[in-house]
DNA sequence: AAGCTCTTCAACCGCAATCAC
DNA sequence: TGTGATTGCGGTTGAAGAGCT
């Protein structure tokens, strides 16, 4: 049997919009109002789905939307709100008016992920990845914590690689307002200070994870990037070198 | 200049929720 | 109350343009 397709797929057309399109699809629903979405591709003169008018009606010409770049503080208000509802995009895109949610998600995919990435935030559950590192290791026995902090470092690897290898996070200038705005270092509860503990915590904690002798690189000797790059690949496959010598 | 890779975002898909009868 | 139709939502895809080598 199989679902009932939401309309005749031979007959009707995909892809990119005309301009043509949009001015029938705008000025029949400027008349009509936007009841039964199936029945207006037809009305209306388009070979096109229902479904593909509705989206094209509420994601790009609906008159009250915004087009432009989104402002620093639509962009705190999506982070704030991910943090407390996750992927509710069109819960999110109420709060921002002008917004829709495929342009939220889109731009959450596309920047803001990455922007906490690179600050060393899990985009996914807001937290440091350092804080994230050192829940794994203390609240589970080594053998288990050993394959979780595995999985878990398969899953950040490049923004571990990011803190161990590239240059370093700038904590003070990531919490100015050239990035987030001011309400931003209030979203991230942490201090400046945790930039020096960030390497030695995610350290601590494999080896820890790792059941390994948690033997430290001297504070004053600086991390060897190289080293570290290599480390955190053979963490990825669960050999664990010993630290660089200090 | 050409080819390749990366980024962006419009559009599609399928499932779930809601509505209408 | 049950059932089919419609609408809404979130995940994913792919075309187009930008940037890089």
């Amino acid at each position: 049997m199989g679902r009932i397709p939401c309309c005749e797929k031979d007959n009707v057309k995909r892809g990119q919009w005309t301009p043509e399109e949009d001015n029938k699809l705008s000025s029949y629903i400027a008349q009509n109002g936007t009841r039964n979405w199936r029945l207006i591709p037809k009305n209306a003169g388009l070979q096109r789905c229902g479904k593909s008018c509705r989206l094209r009606w509420t994601n790009y010409l609906r008159p009250d939307l915004k087009h432009g770049q989104f402002s620093d503080s639509e962009e705190q208000t999506i982070v704030k709100l991910h943090s407390v509802f996750g992927n509710r995009w069109s819960l999110i895109a109420a709060q921002l008016p002008g917004r829709t949610d495929n342009d939220v998600k889109n731009h959450w995919n596309t920047k803001l992920k990455k922007k906490l990435s690179g600050m060393g935030i899990d985009p996914v559950t807001h937290k440091p990845f350092s804080h994230l590192m050192a829940e794994i290791a203390t609240t589970l026995a080594p053998p288990q914590a050993a394959h979780l902090a595995e999985a878990a470092l398969g899953c950040f690897k490049d923004e571990v690689l990011h803190l161990l290898t590239k240059k370093p996070i700038n904590f003070q200038a990531q919490h100015s307002t050239a990035v987030m705005g001011n309400d931003f270092t209030n979203y991230i509860n942490y201090r400046p200070e945790e930039k020096e503990g960030t390497v030695e915590k995610i350290k601590l904690g494999f080896l820890k994870a790792m059941g390994e002798e948690t033997e430290m690189i001297p504070s004053n000797k600086p991390w060897d990037s190289s080293a570290a790059a290599s480390t955190s690949f053979a963490m990825q496959y669960s050999v664990l070198p010993t630290m660089p010598p200090g």
